[in-house]
DNA sequence: TGGAAGTTGATATTTTTTTCACAATGATAA
DNA sequence: TTATCATTGTGAAAAAAATATCAACTTCCA
């Protein structure tokens, strides 16, 4: 592996430096310029030392005085957790859910973007859908390769699943963000997240049962 | 408390229990009775140890010669985590995101539905939206408490964020999932989830790079 | 009949994640 | 100058989650 300026953070660490940026953004947007961590803490509804700690863990230093600076944080997670060149991501199935996520994350973030979206509908292919061209899925894996996309977002039909995962693997896609309620099982150097707002009800109406 | 037959069972687990029970609804279709841990696990990406675990933690037995018998591990299952009842979900901004999540959630579960949704775009008020009802937000208090909902799916535009939450509080909502990337804080009698795919999709840029 | 194979259930152990506790630092103001 | 205060950074402890291990049971087959 080349590149070793990477800590080995834990994924749930990774996760909120991800959070930290978005709210750190808005607080940039409200003329803020340092934040301490339990202003940080109460935004995110985390303690301060858990903030302390994933900061200490990214080697970020602030000072006692003034906190933390805004942009130096934002700069610094930047440089964790995004890749340099930047990274093209695919959204296969262009539905309701498909189309949702494209006009929602389409010019979100600097270093990530949809670059291509697929389906297998005739009426929704070749077209431009949110600014991104929507090709028909039998020519993904040449664009994927072409394109250099490495990340896909699978929101297709259920029973579609299987069939255009293996497509996906045989683009040596690099990772993979499940919506399908069809669970996937990949080889373990492809990268795989599965979310299902059933079980965010489900777990949600437990809670409230209580 | 009055129901005290809910075992405290670890969040985690019951995300688990929920995915279980979605793959064995599956397994059911294709004529399967029984189930082994071993399979289970592999369905969902997990160790056999883990599964067996999550039944232990809920007091279900089975055999070992044939396994779980699936229907009554479903049963069980939503014997945890359903309420009896059934528990009524409200679904707040009818933009793309707010349809995809109700086109696809209605009708999933029994013991869970969306009984009304809202917005403020008159277009959009007073019909039917996949089914559902859509009342304008200014109802919502009175909806909310008249349908007994006590679940909250928030897919408002961002900058109506705080003001919808607040409106969803002062209607006495019992557990709210923000889609928002506005971040909530909530009373701790008030249960709250948050997911936003930007978070997913950078944490898998991140593993993808390393 | 006996033993090999394959399974569950549960205790023990390890790993991961969060929280506690406090020394060190720097700013403030008496 | 010195005491006070709010903050950071971090080793140590605790809590949560996952994994390893293995006895006990069932079935099957030689
Ligand atoms: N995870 C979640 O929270 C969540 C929420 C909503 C929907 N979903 C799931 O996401 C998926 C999409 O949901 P939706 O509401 O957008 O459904 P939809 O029916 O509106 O969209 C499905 C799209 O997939 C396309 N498609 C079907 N087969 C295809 C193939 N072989 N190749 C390419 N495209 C194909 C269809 O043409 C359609 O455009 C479904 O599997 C649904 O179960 C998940
Ligand atoms: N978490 C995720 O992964 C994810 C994905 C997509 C979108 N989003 C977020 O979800 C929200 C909705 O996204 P979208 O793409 O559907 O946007 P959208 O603009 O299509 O929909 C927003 C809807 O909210 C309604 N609305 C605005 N103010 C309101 C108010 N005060 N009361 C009631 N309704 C109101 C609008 O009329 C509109 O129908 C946004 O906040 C967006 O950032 C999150």
């Amino acid at each position: 592996m080349a590149k070793n300026k990477i800590p080995d953070l834990p994924g749930k660490t990774v996760e909120r430096l991800s959070q930290y940026r978005r709210v750190l953004y808005n607080s940039i947007e409200e003329g803020k310029t340092n934040i301490y961590s339990h202003e940080l803490a109460k935004m995110m509804n985390l303690t301060p030392v858990q903030v302390r700690r994933d900061l200490m863990l990214i080697g970020y230093s602030g000072s006692q005085s003034k906190g933390y600076v805004i942009k130096d944080l934002i700069a610094l997670i930047g440089q964790i957790i995004d890749s340099e060149e930047g990274e093209k991501i695919a959204v296969v199935g262009m539905g309701n859910l498909g189309r949702a996520i494209t006009s929602y994350f389409t010019g979100k973030r600097e270093k990530l973007s949809i670059a291509a979206v697929f389906d297998n509908d005739p009426q929704k292919t070749d077209r431009i859908i949110s600014g991104v061209p929507c090709h028909h899925v039998n020519q993904l894996k040449e664009v994927i390769q072409k394109e250099n996309i490495q990340i896909a977002v699978l929101t297709v039909a259920p029973e579609a699943t299987h069939n255009v995962a293996k497509m996906l693997l045989d683009a040596e896609i690099k990772g993979i963000l499940n919506y399908t309620s069809v669970p996937l099982t990949v080889p373990e150097n492809v990268h795989l997240e599965e979310y299902d707002i059933v079980t965010s009800l489900e777990k949600l109406a437990f809670l409230v049962k209580k």
